[in-house]
This record gives structure tokens, sequence and C-alpha cells, in this order.
DNA sequence: ATTTATGTTTACAG
DNA sequence: CCTGTAAACATAAA
């Protein structure tokens, strides 16, 4: 899926596109990418407007004038799409053989805007949702997660504080832990330890304070780059225009197995670590 | 043809 | 509580 600063670039995009809009049709071919009875979806989302569209870790968050929030989690192979009222759209590498326009065989959720313009939800393996969250319980529902990496909120002491909770657990299974740190995924995860010099096997209770730090800071950096990079797209991500992300041809370590590390020219090891594929460079990570 | 890998989250077992 | 594993599902590469 989609992490944080695909999702950040999705928000923005649709944000420029959907507020003040009135959501004039909606339809679901896949009922149960859906949280809550189709009921509900077309009460509280048909007539209403957009009066927001935000982000929280890795969940879209749209605003409506109904008194509801619709939350869209895209997981693993999730896709918002928005085509104007006029043309056509193509979408830029997807991996599914044949699929290059919207919408298409994947294409499970549509909505249409009082512009004439749509936004379509696409989903392959069919994990994401769509549920809708009234105003007075959106705040319960997203304490869970803790700081937004690019929040002035994340400080290193609370963070220090919120590792140390998982203290025998390795320090990359504890970053995808999204109530230690919000929006970190596989690829950030790889990306912040090689960048902090930090194996990511490492257990919590052997960091040192200024490993800690490093990782902390790593985190803004990485996540900061992949934001104005508009993400990551190595497998089905997209943004809302259909496009890729850039930052795959500035990843450190993240899929280059076998090549070359940037910073000591040795070869980067690729491991399994939590059930997942795990990137580092041996000599540079400690 | 079969196995493995893929950007996530969470339920469950120990 | 903490930690590690499997499963929801579809597709492509090995």
């Amino acid at each position: 899926m989609p992490e944080l600063p695909e999702v950040e670039t999705i928000k923005r995009d649709l944000a420029k596109v959907l507020l003040g809009q009135k959501i004039t049709f909606f339809k679901v071919t896949k009922p149960k990418l859906l949280r809550n009875p189709r009921k509900t979806f077309i009460d509280k989302l048909v007539g209403s407007y957009i009066t927001s569209v935000k982000r929280r870790a890795k969940l879209l968050l749209i605003g409506l004038s109904s008194g509801y929030n619709l939350a869209i989690h895209l997981k693993m192979t999730g896709q918002l799409v928005w085509r104007p009222r006029v043309g056509k759209i193509r979408t830029d590498g997807h991996p599914i053989t044949g699929v290059v326009q919207v919408p298409n065989k994947f294409t499970y959720i549509t909505l249409k805007f009082s512009n004439g313009s749509w936004l379509y939800f696409n989903d392959v393996r069919q994990f994401g949702y769509w549920q809708l969250i009234p105003d007075d319980k959106l705040i319960n529902q997203l304490q869970t997660y803790g700081p937004e990496p690019l929040s002035a909120s994340f400080r290193v002491a609370d963070f220090k504080q919120r590792l140390m909770r998982h203290p025998k657990a390795n320090i990359k299974a504890v970053l995808l832990n999204q109530a230690v740190v919000a929006g970190l995924g596989n690829i950030y995860v790889d990306e912040s330890l090689f960048v902090a010099r930090v194996r990511p096997s490492r257990r919590v209770v052997s960091l040192k304070q200024s490993e800690i730090v490093a990782i902390w800071q790593a985190i803004k950096k990485v996540i900061k780059k992949a934001v104005k990079a508009r993400g990551t797209s190595f497998n089905t991500y997209i943004d809302a225009a259909g496009k890729t992300g850039s930052y795959w041809q500035k990843r450190y370590v993240y899929g280059r197995a076998n090549l070359k590390c940037w910073r000591c020219r040795q070869m980067i090891k690729k491991t399994v670590l939590v059930g997942r594929g795990t990137h580092y460079c041996a000599s540079c990570q400690k």
C-alpha cells in the first residue's frame, strides 16, 4: 500500500479538485469493501458537500456536510483516481497487463460530483476499505495512531518512550507499528534505518540514545524527501491523476538487493524480517 | 505448473 | 502485556 507520502500526495491533489463539490452519484460493485451498510453510504454521501480533505497516518479523510467523514484506506493495492468531466484518463506504470485506463476491471467504487467529475476506487487485492465515521466519533477512532512524523508533535523523548514499550522487538517491527509513529510502511522503514545506519534486526533495548536520535531524524528526512518526490511507484501505486511517484529513482536500499550501497559500495543485502522483505547495508548499518 | 513475492493491518497463539 | 506468524486476496515473476 501507499504509505504516508503516497496518501499525502493523493490528499493534496484531491483537495484541489474536490473541496466544495457535491456528491451526486455513488456506486459499489464489491460491497465487502464498505465498512457500513450500503444504505448508509447512499444516505450520507449522496447530496452532501465535501468540506475537507485530510490525512492521518495512511488514512485519507474526506469531511462531509452530512456530519460524517469518509475514511479510505488503500492497504496494499488501493488506488484513487480522479477524472475530469471531459476526456479520458490513462494511468501510468500499471503492473497489471492491459489495464491502462480508468475505470477498469478492478474499479469497485465510483463517485460522481456536481461539476461532472468522477472518483474511482480500484483495488486489485481488495484489502482496502471505505468507512463512514460521524464527526463526534472521529477523534476516538484516530487516537490509536502515534505522532505524525512531519508534525511538531513528533518529539524525540516521546518517540523513545514509545519505542521502549517494545524492548525485545526488533526496530523494524516497532517502526511498522502505527501506534509508535504514524504512516511508515515497509519501504520507508528500510530507507530510514539505512539513513540512521541502524540494522533493521536490532532489538530496541540495544539501541543507544544517539541511535534513537538518528532514527528519529532519519524518519523525518526520508518522509520529507518522499513527499517531495510524490511517493514511490514500483508495484501498483499511482496518484489521483494516474501518475507514478519518483522516489523509486531516489531510494537508498529498498529493492536494491545485490546492488552497490551508495555510501560504501558494498552489496545491499535482502533478508526476511517480520515476514517482510528487508533491505540493508551490512557494512554501513550496525 | 507450482511456488514466491508484493506498498497493510489485525486476529490469534504462545 | 509482549512478540511473532498467518490470513484476507489477486497477479506476475521465478
